[in-house]
DNA sequence: TTGCTCCTCACGTCACGTGAGGTGGC
DNA sequence: TTGCTCCTCACGTCACGTGAGGTGGC
């Protein structure tokens, strides 16, 4: 495993903009949009300038892509989805020394209620979804039945 | 039953673009900007040149807007699946005598090939949420876990 | 030096939101 | 005549798309 670029001061294994783009499938102007909005910061910049994306910033741009696609949040609401989730990130990384029991019992109950409420979002998107499906299926059942006469 | 509003001259029964945009849950902007587009034509007007609409009217909104949130189609996909429910429709209407056998035939399987396209997409959006789920049901798991510490 | 990628403005687009100013019918 | 709703422009907004003009590093 070479380096690949010698003058990239400190950010050797970073993604270009132009590789972030293309392994997280969203466009060069998107990425700069998210940053310019505060959901995401490149983990790096070169002396030139350039802005140097790791693998969590590519898991954070998919959290993001998934958070508007599948439940169709706007970036106002998706700041707030990873702001909770950063928290509760937080919260499990210094778990021991996150304050008095009763305090980390108060985050951790906060962070439940949050994760409670985006499922039932999901859920009754998903149940949407599945009597969407089942009436398309007796569209086709018909159209099937009128194609064996 | 009687007749609500005696001046609207032919369009007893219908609603106005208020009323309408309340029923479907949407605005009367956008009730205006779909007809703008071509999506949909409210079923009258009044002497006056407001718009009427009926309660089929409705129900075509409200296929846009299932198809705009639960898929994700922009207005212009839309018109395209429309399109093709329309001519469905047609064909199912006027069955006898839509044309030879043959082409009978040809508009049904033009039919299911659209419709099997559509349940190939709704399917996939119906995976994705059912994973998106689990994920969520697994860190509530984990946060109750913490909880019970 | 030549390509290619990156940079920052900055204007365009889609699906409406939101007044501005005027009309219609109980 | 007074309210309320409707009408048609027309400009604003969100999440980018799309060049314009310039820089950076193999």
């Amino acid at each position: 495993m070479g380096v690949s670029d010698a003058s990239e001061g400190g950010c050797e294994g970073l993604l270009s903009i132009g590789a972030a783009a293309a392994r997280a499938g969203v466009t060069e102007r998107a990425l700069r949009y998210y940053q310019e909005l505060g959901l995401i910061e490149p983990s790096g910049r070169t002396s030139g300038g350039m802005r140097r994306y790791s693998e969590t910033d590519l898991e954070r741009v998919a959290r993001i892509r998934e958070l508007q696609t599948l439940l169709g949040l706007n970036l106002d609401e998706i700041a707030g989805v990873l702001r909770s989730e950063d928290r509760a990130g937080q919260i499990r990384a210094a778990y021991y020394d996150a304050g008095t029991p009763h305090e980390r019992q108060r985050l951790l109950r906060e962070s439940l209620e949050l994760t409670a409420e985006l499922r039932a979002t999901v859920e009754a998107k998903r149940d949407g979804l599945a009597a969407f499906l089942a009436d398309l299926d007796a569209r086709l059942a018909k159209i099937r039945a009128a194609l064996d006469d």
